[in-house]
DNA sequence: GATGAATGAGCCTTCATTCAT
DNA sequence: GATGAATGAAGGCTCATTCAT
C-alpha cells in the first residue's frame, strides 16, 4: 500500500512551512479541535496534538489562544460568505432562482460538513457572552439577512402572496439555523437533503406559484447535493 | 407587606436551609451565571459567590461541578416541558389550538426569559460534544417532535394542506429554536411578540384556513404575550 | 534529641494555619529563598518549596507573584524602619549619641543578617527599573536621609566642622548602603563589627570632638554588636 | 562629516560584520537592555530586537545566554579598570593626585553614564546568588581596593592622620559604590558633580591637609566633570 | 553569516476537589 | 450544615535553544 512510503517522508508535517500555509494548517486544526472536544476543552496542547505540531508554534504564529480563535471564526465566516455570494453569482437571476441557490448553498458539502457545523456551534455559543463574535460576524450576518429580505419582497412583489416579507425572510434565516444545529445534534438520519426538503416545503407554502418539492420553478438544482 | 419581614431574615442565605431550597437556590445561580459568563467561565467559585455561598457548600450538596450541570440541565428540561404540558392542557383541544398553545407557550416570559435563553445555549453547545445532554434531553426533545407531528398531521388532514406533515413539524420545531437563539443574539429590539407573529406568519402560510396573523381561529390568546 | 519529637507533629507546617499567620510564613520563605537563588530564580515553586507547602496556597493568600513580591518588599522596609526608630528612641537624645544609634542600629544581627541584606538587594535592582520600589519605600528613604541630615547639621553646629552637613549626610547614607552590600558580596571575614569601625571611623574624621573609634563620647554601646 | 556618510551603509546593521563587531555590538544591545528593562525581562529577543539583529545570532556568535551576559559583564569590568588605570597614568605621582585622580575616574561621563549604572546594578544584583560575578570581578575589585589602600595609607603617613587606612579605603570604596547606586536611584537632581563633591568633603575630612572642597591640592581638575 | 520556524521545559495562574474546623 | 485553607492537575504563555534554509 502506498501509504507507508508517503507517511515516511510526511511525517508530522514538514519541519518548514511558510507562514501562511502553517497558519491555515493551524486554523483547520482549530476547527477540527473545537468540533471534536467542544470549546472549553480545546485547548492550545489539544489543537497542536491534532496538527501534529507544538503547542508553542501556535504562539509563535497567533501570539495568543484568543487570537486564534478570533482568526478561525473570522476564517469560518469569510468562508460562509464567500460561499453563498458565489452560489448568488452563479445562479440565474431571477429572485426565486437567486433565493433557490442561497438555500442550496448553505447545504453545500464543504460549508454544512458535521465538524463546520460543530465547529461553528461551539465558537457561537461561547461567543454570545464575549464580544468576539459580534465585532466578527455582525456584519456578515446582517449582509446575509438584507439579501433575504430583499429576495423575499420581490418575490412576494411578483406572486403577490399575503405573508409578511419581513417575518418571512426572518423565518427562512432562522430555519436555515436551526436546521444546521439540528444535523450537529441528530443521532438519527436526516440528511442535508431531508434538510433541503425541508427548506423547499417551506418555501412551497410561502410562494406556491415561484417553489415546489424540488426547488424554485426553473432553477439549476445542484447536483452535488441530490446526489448525496 | 411580608417580603420585608423575611428579607431581613434570609439576607445573604440562611445559616439552615432545606435540603431541597439550597439545591434549587444552587441551580438558580448556575443559571444566572451560565448566562452572565457562558460556559468555560462557568466556576465554582462564580457560582457560589452569586448564590453568596462558599464553594464548599457546591461540591457538599451536589459532589462534583458535573453534576451540578446536570442537574440544572435537568431542571430547565423539566421546567421546559412543563410549560408546554400545561399550556396544552388549559387550551382547546382541536389540533389548531393546541398548536397554537404550544407555540405560545415557547414565548411565555418565564421560559423565554433572556437568562433563560442565554443559559440554555451555554449549556446547549457545550453539551453538544459530550454525553450529557443527549442523556438528559433527547427523551423530552423527541416527545416534543411527536406531539408537533401529531398537530401538524391533524391539521394538514383536516385542511388538506399540500406540505408534507413531518417537514412542516420539523421546520415549525427548528424554527421555533431559531428564534430563540435569535432573540438571545439580538442587539436590536426584536422582541418576543414579534418573534411570534414571525411563527403565525409561517403557520399561516402552511395552514391558511386554520390560522391568520393573530394565531390559530378561535384559539384564546395569552394575554401575557400580547401585553409585553 | 528534642528535635525528633517536634519534627514528627510540626512536619511540614501545621495544616490549618490563620490567615496572618500563613501570609507571614509565606512572606519570611520568600524573604529566604531571594537570598538563596536570586529574584529571577525564585519562582512561586521554589518559595512554596522553602515554606514547605503548595504554590497553589500562595496564590490564595496573595492572588499574585507581584502581590507576594511587593508585600515582601514593605515588610523588609516597615522592619528596617521600626529597627532604627526603636533605636532612636532608646538612645541618650544628644545628637551625636543619636547618629551613634542610628548607624548601630542598621548593624543590628536580626536585620544586618546575611539572609536579609541578600534578599535586599535582589528585590533593590529588579526594582531599579519597575515602579514598585519607588511606589514602596521612596517615603521611608526620605525619612531617613532626614534624621540623617538633622543629627549633621546639629552635631556641625555644635562642634564647629568644617564639613558641610547635607554632603556629610549623603555621605554616611550611602556608606552605610555601600558597606551593607560588601557584608554580602564579601568572601573574606569582614564583620558586622569591622563595618561599624569603618563608620567609626569616618564619624571621628568628620565630628572628632564628638566621636572616636568606639563611637559617640558618652553614648551607649550595642552589646549585641560588640559581642558577635 | 563622515557620520553621514557612514549611517547610511550601516542602517540596521550591515549584513556582514567581522566578528568582533558584531559581538560588540551585541554587547551594547545587552547593557542597553539591561539598563531598560532590568535583569529578570532581558531577553535574547529583547536584546535582538535592540541590535536590529535576530536572535538567532546572538546564540551563533555567542552560544548561550549564559555566555553572552558574562562576556557583558567582563566588558563593563574591563571597561571600569580600563578607565581608572588611564586615570591614574595621566595623572601627577604624588597619593593625593593619584587619588584625586582615581575619584574623579569613577565619575567620568562615558562611566558614570545612567545607562551603565543601570547595566551594572542589573548585572550586579544577579550575579550574587551566581558564580558569575566572583569569577569574572573578584580579581579587579581587589585590584582597585589595593591601590586605594596604598594611597591612603601613603597620604596618612604623610600627614600624620589619626584616622585608620584600612577602614578609610574601605569608606572610600564603598562609598564610591554607594553613590553610583545614589545617583541611579535618584528622582531628584544630583549630579555627578554634586557626588563628587560629597566625595572631597569626604577625603577634606580624612585628609584635611591634602584635599579640600575642590579636590587634592594640586591636582588637575578634570574639565569635562567641573562643566557637566 | 543570518533568519526565523519549531520545540519543549518551566513559569504563573486557575480551579475542581479535599478536608480540618 | 457551612466555611475556607490547602492541594495539585492542567492551562496559557515565555523563552532559551535547535536547526533547516
Amino acid at each position: 500500500m502506498a501509504r507507508g512510503l508517503q507517511s515516511s517522508t510526511v511525517e508530522h508535517a514538514p519541519r518548514k512551512a511558510s507562514r501562511e500555509v502553517r497558519r491555515q494548517q493551524l486554523i483547520d486544526a482549530t476547527i477540527a479541535t473545537l468540533a471534536r472536544v467542544g470549546f472549553s476543552r480545546t485547548t492550545l496542547t489539544e489543537v497542536a496534538g491534532t496538527a501534529g505540531l507544538s503547542h508553542g508554534l501556535i504562539i509563535f504564529h497567533f501570539e495568543t489562544k484568543e487570537k486564534l480563535l478570533t482568526e478561525t471564526l473570522q476564517f469560518m465566516a469569510r468562508e460562509y460568505r464567500d460561499n453563498w455570494v458565489r452560489a448568488l453569482d452563479e445562479a440565474p437571476k431571477g429572485p426565486a432562482a437567486q433565493l433557490d441557490a442561497l438555500i442550496r448553498a448553505d447545504f453545500t458539502d464543504t460549508i454544512c460538513a458535521p465538524e463546520r457545523l460543530a465547529a461553528w456551534s461551539a465558537l457561537w455559543a461561547e461567543a454570545q457572552s464575549r464580544p468576539i463574535y459580534q465585532e466578527n460576524c455582525a456584519e456578515f450576518d446582517l449582509e446575509y439577512l438584507n439579501v433575504i429580505e430583499r429576495l423575499c419582497t420581490e418575490i412576494a412583489a411578483e406572486g403577490n402572496y399575503p405573508c409578511l416579507p419581513e417575518h418571512t425572510a426572518r423565518a427562512i434565516r432562522v430555519t436555515l439555523n436551526g436546521l444546521w444545529f439540528d444535523l450537529m445534534t441528530m443521532t438519527n438520519t436526516l440528511s442535508r437533503v431531508e434538510s433541503l426538503q425541508t427548506m423547499f416545503n417551506m418555501l412551497m407554502a410561502f410562494f406556491p406559484r415561484h417553489f415546489d418539492h424540488g426547488g424554485a420553478f426553473g432553477a439549476v438544482p445542484d447536483l452535488k447535493i441530490s446526489a448525496s
